[in-house]
DNA sequence: GATGG
DNA sequence: TTTTT
DNA sequence: TTTTT
């Protein structure tokens, strides 16, 4: 309804948006981020069966979004300088394996800084 | 022959049209007729293409009238679309089809027989943000206490048994702890209270239909003669009100009519909204509920590279107990899938933030092509940052919704107490806005009134005027006269038939509503005004292009303006007042 | 003697010390004797190092004793600093001088001659928060509108009174519209609460002191005798109140005391307090005031680069009608400044960060020594998501203070309670804090009684034990029984002479204060907590060192604590619970 | 008395200040920012001689902060991409010429970007 | 009518 | 909008 | 914590 009465927006810009968002739809390339522990699968989830199924659809959902890019990431920490304490998805393993050749892991040394 | 052309013949040639793009499981899935059937469609596999060509087929090839088509949806979008395809194929008739969400089909229904369940057709339909006010009120009348029981909680246990069709007195039967008596009281009273207020939330109109089909064959019968064909998308996302209300709108055929043809499209894999009631059983289990049923897999997938879809299968499989599916593509393998271990979050948005740079700047994809998704929605805030930094455009999905904002819903409950005097919730919400001097205490009196006289708000709010309402002091009552001659004079608009924009006009006029945000200091307050502008357009178009539905309220009116706005929630959300928002180069 | 070496008498040398590294003008400065004296004091004109070897002359040359000198400062920072120079001149003696703020001069004047004017000596004293709740209280009692008359506004009106020594007779009296009458109103009433508490607001820490010296000659005769210098810094910054107190401390003789020497500092082209009621009037038409008057510019800056200086002289210059004044250095011509025009904010924000690496890279600075400052303090926010992104550590100045955290005005409110009684605005902050079932009602019936009864709201919390209090139900009267119990109880230790630290972990043992906090899920609380323990730890810290003050409360105690806190309200900033802070790298 | 309780700064940072609060500090480096006409002089000081007179002692006492490098900046929009409409501050004029030889202006030319 | 958020 | 006590 | 109506 309201859509119509819209204009158009003046600058496609990159989307951003949960992954229950982004069932539906689809894009070229697909950033599914924050891939650790506590969020994907989420805090809440932990111990239910069940629950922890419907995370993983999640990803899925969040995985088949994307035409040809994908991207998957996530940090091991949340502000600079905290501890490091993350730990990556559950649903990673098996998927992006350290030495797996289909996924290249990249590392990146922090950026030079005094 | 080699002299003459010859126009092949068209239903022929348009029938071919319809399968020949199709790989052989569509193809099936499309041609299939009978039993009911399950389509199993794997993301991006050709869905919705798969639904529309069935559409045309049943008209082109099977001698299926437009009218007997219902296809159900779970958003307006979906619903949409597919109107839109369908007549893409077989033109102006797919008008005559029902093509809805799962809500406005049932709205349809309510509104023609309203009568039959003594209700009147005028009916507001209340959302969660009502329904949620409403529970306050009745909690409260109920003496319960608001930290113990919140009434975001109670509506929720509510909805959950309104999902599983279980009544008040079921669930006042079946309670076994304190919480589930306490929510069956509330829920007792909530249901008489909507009831008085001429409503139904949005759980209502799917568990009433299907009461509706239930109690009254002859209705029943009715939908039975006039469907021959139901089609449901997204089945893994249906709620066991929605299972039961698909099972009777297609019948057993007790009632002399054949059970009509089913056909449900989903994917397990993706049922991701089980906290909203979604079952993921009911697609599991399609077989054993309709035994005869028919089962079709769209395993190729027309959207994704096979890495893509390589890694999307390894996350999946690892789901115990599930249908076994394997995507896959002829696209090629495509690129490599990358994964980053950042450090911290600001280097992961980082990162992000640079591949798309290089991808953008390689021509690979533009902007709008891209997505980041995470899992909670504050995630979003560390990328915000950065792409603002980087001049970067993005949006966000998500955030206050439109129809959610203060504003635009205290307008709407203007006009749903114009529409429906009885919807105690709009009329209690604009009882005092903008302030004019009706106080807590005033509305109490009112509503203890109501109560024990038994009558409605509104009309307790006549009485008050009359002075019959007792411990009521004379300048609430003096406010309360204003209040009261406010609505008529606005109320006499609508009877003259004053388009709704209109109608909205002199609402924001004559309460000084918008009069007030304007004089406001508040920054945020100039931006309710916009989106109360932006209604006013929202309002006048919607009076210009007349609706054209089969049935519904008249075009035009005010009922019809109420009632697709109602359910229309997940119209753009408009972006969040704090943050920048949409970024223009 | 070319045979002796004889050394050069200890006067003269340390005199000579004294003065031969100054300028003329600061040496002047120092040595000028008699007349009052005005040192305008450009920016890094070495302000500090004139009055500390002024002070210091005095002691050595002059033949003054320190309990003879009086300086005062704006603020605690100063007031040390220029302790702890004095000292490293002259030694221990350096602790009979009085060098304080104007308002820890000022309590230190009003507990000596409390019993003057009425008052018990350990009153307390609201700082601007206390002021707006009683405000807030007294606006209530007189039915104002808070809409139309905010605490906050009323509060600023009474201040600017204050400052301008007006007393709330002659506000009404000189009441010229609805406000000023309104404000007249609350000032008078606000001004009875304050006495009634025995508590003093900090503006009457000022005026109350000017009022003491102008009513009772014999105070003010005796102030005039002990007191032979007084030295005020950053003079452009007094106000109306300030500068007569400055006038009444040096007195005109009449007495048969001479007047005190004056020696004022300042710089007219750094007034930038007019907000905070600062008048820069004052140190412009310091030669009207004193007739006598010497002035002495100090124009040669010994901090900046002659561009900066340069730049600094061509801003102030368009402001007419000042004092010509042109600072110049002998540094040299220095770096030039750079100026930039960023397209946005975000660019400005980047080029910023960028010039900062450079210069730290080229080692022509370290992130300490660079300061990035802005109008308002919401600029901020977009240099420390730059900031943060990059790693950069900063910290912000401003914010909430240590001392405006909630919980630790709080247990302030506790200790206060316990040394004060009669301070009602601390009583009823914490009167059901931790909630302990004493609300509104219950508050408002006792305060109904207190102003019947002429009696403190202390007192009729004890009648409310008694059951003298009408309308208060017995759920509440128990509450206040159980509240009323616990304040002896901590009283008991404040009695028994207990540390302060100790009487502050009772307070937030038996009230249960910190465990509601530990028991919280809100890691805010978490923050609380630790602010909580810090401030235990001052008070620990302070019991142990025992402040060696002359005068004031006796060292160690819990008013001497008090007091210490009350005008230290520059503590430390803590950093914002919602943004990350100081960054460690 | 709370400074005394605590620890110095494991890291000095950068100072990020108000110029109320830069007031009797001095720094090597100073970065003075925003300065557009409605933030310095701020908008509310507008019309009234006094205020406008005040907040040039403000950036006064800025500039005197500064021990040997300064910079004077100011932004012509406020969000990437918002429209260019703010001016620089009146108390810029005369010192920041932009033909003075004795203050560079920089002028970057924006990003690159699509 | 009182209390709590 | 700034915030010395 | 996600939010199809």
């Amino acid at each position: 309804l309201r859509a119509e009465a819209q204009h158009p927006p003046t600058v496609e810009g990159v989307t951003l948006a949960s992954l229950h968002a982004a069932k539906g739809l689809e894009w070229d390339a697909v950033f599914l981020v924050g891939l650790v522990e506590g969020t994907v699968p989420i805090l809440h989830a932990d111990g239910d069966e069940a629950a922890i199924e419907e995370e993983r659809r999640l990803l899925y959902v969040g995985v088949t979004r994307a035409r040809e890019h994908l991207w998957l990431s996530w940090a091991l920490a949340r502000a600079p300088g905290g501890r490091r304490y993350r730990r990556r998805s559950r649903f990673l393993h098996g998927l992006v394996p350290e030495d797996h050749p289909a996924a290249l892991v990249a590392r990146r040394e922090p950026a030079q800084r005094r | 022959s080699a002299l003459f052309d010859l126009p092949s013949s068209p239903p022929a040639s348009r029938s071919a049209r319809l399968l020949d793009d199709l790989n052989p499981a569509q193809r099936r899935a499309v041609e299939h007729a009978g039993a009911p059937l399950l389509v199993v469609a794997g993301a991006g596999s050709g869905k919705t293409r798969v639904l529309t060509r069935r559409i045309a087929h049943l008209l082109a090839e099977r001698d299926v009238h437009p009218g007997e088509i219902m296809a159900i949806t779970f958003t307006n979008k979906a619903a949409a679309e597919m109107k839109e395809r369908v007549a893409d194929l077989v033109g102006a008739r797919a008008r005559a089809m029902w093509v809805s969400t799962f809500h406005s089909m049932c709205v349809r229904v309510m509104r023609r027989e309203a009568k039959t369940l003594g209700m009147s057709s005028n009916f507001s339909i209340y959302d969660s943000d009502d329904t949620r006010r409403l529970i306050t009120l009745v909690a409260r009348d109920l003496d319960l206490d608001p930290k113990r029981y919140p009434a975001r909680t109670l509506a929720i246990h509510i909805s959950n048994l309104k999902n599983e069709l279980v009544d008040f007195e079921t669930a006042a039967d079946r309670a076994a702890n304190d919480l589930e008596r306490r929510v069956a009281e509330v829920y007792a009273s909530y249901q008489r209270r909507l009831t008085e207020s001429n409503s139904l939330d949005f759980d209502d109109l799917i568990m009433r239909t299907v009461e509706l089909l239930q109690n009254h064959p002859d209705v029943a019968e009715h939908y039975h003669r006039r469907f021959r064909h139901v089609l449901v998308d997204e089945y893994q996302d249906t709620n066991h009100a929605q299972y039961t209300l698909v099972r009777e709108l297609v019948g057993t055929g007790v009632d002399g009519v054949p059970p009509a043809e089913l056909c449900v499209v989903g994917d397990a894999d993706q049922s991701i909204y089980a906290f909203r009631g979604a079952t993921i059983r009911n697609i599991e289990e399609f077989e054993r509920d309709y035994p005869q049923a028919t089962t079709i897999l769209l395993e190729q997938n027309y959207r994704s590279t096979q890495n893509i879809l390589t890694a999307a299968n390894a996350v999946i499989s690892r789901n115990p107990g599930r249908r076994d599916k394997r995507l896959w593509s002829d696209l090629g393998e495509g690129e490599k899938i990358v994964g980053y271990v950042a450090d911290n979050e600001h280097d992961e948005a980082a990162f992000v933030a640079n591949e798309i740079d290089r991808l953008v700047d390689s021509g690979d994809a533009t902007n709008g092509e891209i997505a980041v998704f995470y899992r909670t929605n504050n995630q979003s805030r560390v990328f915000e940052e950065i792409f603002i930094r980087l001049g970067l455009p993005y949006r966000v999905v998500g955030g206050v919704r439109f129809y959610e904002r203060r504003e635009v819903r205290d307008a709407l409950a203007y006009l749903r107490t114009l529409a429906n005097p009885e919807d105690t919730v709009s009329l209690r919400r604009i009882l005092n806005v903008p302030k004019r001097g009706i106080g807590d205490r005033a509305e109490a009196c009112v509503s203890t009134y109501a109560e024990r006289e038994r009558i409605s708000f509104a009309s307790a709010l006549r009485a008050a005027v009359e002075g019959r309402v007792p411990l009521l002091n004379p300048r609430s009552q003096r406010a309360i006269a204003g209040f009261v001659e406010l609505l008529d004079e606005l109320g006499a608009l609508v009877e003259r038939g004053d388009d709704v924009a209109d109608v909205l006009e002199a609402v924001l006029d004559r309460t000084a509503y918008r009069a007030e945000l304007e004089a406001s200091e508040d920054p945020q307050d100039h931006t309710r005004v916009e989106n109360l502008n932006e209604l006013v357009t929202v309002a006048r178009e919607f009076g210009d292009l007349g609706a054209a539905t089969e049935d519904g309220p008249a075009e035009g009116t005010l009922a019809a303006f109420l009632e697709r706005v109602a359910l229309v929630a997940d119209a753009d959300s408009v972006p969040d007042a704090e943050s920048d928002g949409v970024v223009t180069l």
